[in-house]
Formats: C-alpha cells, structure tokens, sequence
DNA sequence: TTGACATTCAACTATATGATTGAATATTAA
DNA sequence: TTAATATTCAATCATATAGTTGAATGTCAA
C-alpha cells in the first residue's frame, strides 16, 4: 500500500523508535555530536550494525551526518520526534498532560 | 538481545505506531468503542490481517478486548501512549513545547 | 607512498512482519 | 437442529529487519 509523505514519515520515525539500540544512539546525541565509531563504542555489536542503525534514522529525519574527510559527525534532529509528539498529543486527553504549543 | 520490561514496553508501543493501519485503528477507537468487524469495515484488507493489527495493539497495551459472546468490543487504551510520550519529551527542548505533568 | 583509520558496501543468515486463504471455534437466531 | 455470524487459528508467502563477516572506499599521517 502507498500512503501519503506525512504519513510514511511517521511510520519511519515510530519505526525507528521501536528498537532499543536507536532510541539509546538518541540519548547519546542528545548530550553531545559523536562520530559513529564513538556511538559505537558501548554497544556490545558490530561497527557496522551500528552503522546501518545510524542510516536508519537519517532516513527518519531523526540525525544528520556531516561528512569531513574520513569522518562523520553525527548530530540530533529532533524535529520529526517533535511531529511523532504532537501526533501523540491526539490522545493527551486520555491522561492528565498536556502539550502546550 | 534481552531487556527490562519498561524498554521492550516502549519498544511495542513505538512498534505498534509504527504502521499507519494501526494508528488509524487507534484513531477509530478514539472515537467510540468498536468491534472488529467494525474497525475492518473501511479498510482494504481482510478481516483475518485487521484481527492481527489488533492483536498487535493489544500485546501494546494499546487496547483493550471485551469478549462477550461472539463479539469481542475493543477500547482505547491510552496509558501506553503516555508513557511514549514521556520518553519523546526527554526531547522537548529542542522544539517549543513541553509536557506539562 | 605506505599504512592505519573511519566508515560504508555487499553478501549472507535468521527471524519478524504484513498480507493472503481456508479451516476452526463459538455464539446466536431461525 | 441448522444455519448464519464474529472472530481467531494455521499455514503459507513475500518482504523487511537486525545481525554477522569480509571487502571496498576514501582520508590522513609517517
């Protein structure tokens, strides 16, 4: 099935949150830029997992990566995480919070 | 890999919202209780794979099932929500909103 | 220029996911 | 009892995902 750009837009930034190692890869990144060798380092899996988790959430909108010679700084982007809580915030009425804009 | 039980919780939820079905369903259920024949009806797939997308959501938290009879009433079941919420909110900063508890 | 380094590509494996169809189960109504 | 209904189970298929190892690419330093 094809959806709409908005749409698979949050279905690869809700995929990419589903799994552990990314969310943590965030965390990381948001306390500082790391190159991918650095985010790799605590994870007990290969470089290249790594890697390719990092590739799944630039495609996600979630990091960018600026390239400078062997090197890649990985930054945070937390835009798209700001559209999958506001898509949450639908349901805010169930609990007792609110998103103020 | 194994992990707590609050990381796999959080790894199902942002799993289940990861397809657009069913965070259609959610938004169905949003609106009044519904059986699953009921939440079938507008889309396009069989009724066996709707079933499934809702056993996904309940395994989530997402919803609930009353079974009574022959007919299992499914309800929204927000709490999962929230706490994804939370988690997305570790990153508010970063836009101007905020979680207000 | 040679080698070490940082990252990605490629091929492969195992498991998960989303869909299908057909059968089974269980309940209600005629 | 029989038949229709509501839902799930089971088997199957195609594709996606998360991991591996090994090779390739490109850059920097000695």
């Amino acid at each position: 099935m094809k959806f709409d750009p908005a749409t698979e837009n949050l279905n690869r930034v809700f995929g990419a949150l589903s799994d552990p190692v990314r969310r943590e890869i965030l965390s990381m990144l948001d306390a500082e830029d790391l190159l991918v060798g650095e985010i790799a380092e605590p994870f007990d899996i290969s470089m290249q997992a790594i890697s390719k988790h990092v590739q799944v959430l630039v495609k996600a909108g979630l990091i960018s990566q600026e390239r400078t010679g062997r090197i890649s700084r990985c930054r945070l982007d937390a835009g798209p995480i700001a559209s999958a809580a506001v898509w949450l915030n639908q349901y805010s009425k169930y609990w007792r919070t609110s998103l103020i804009l």
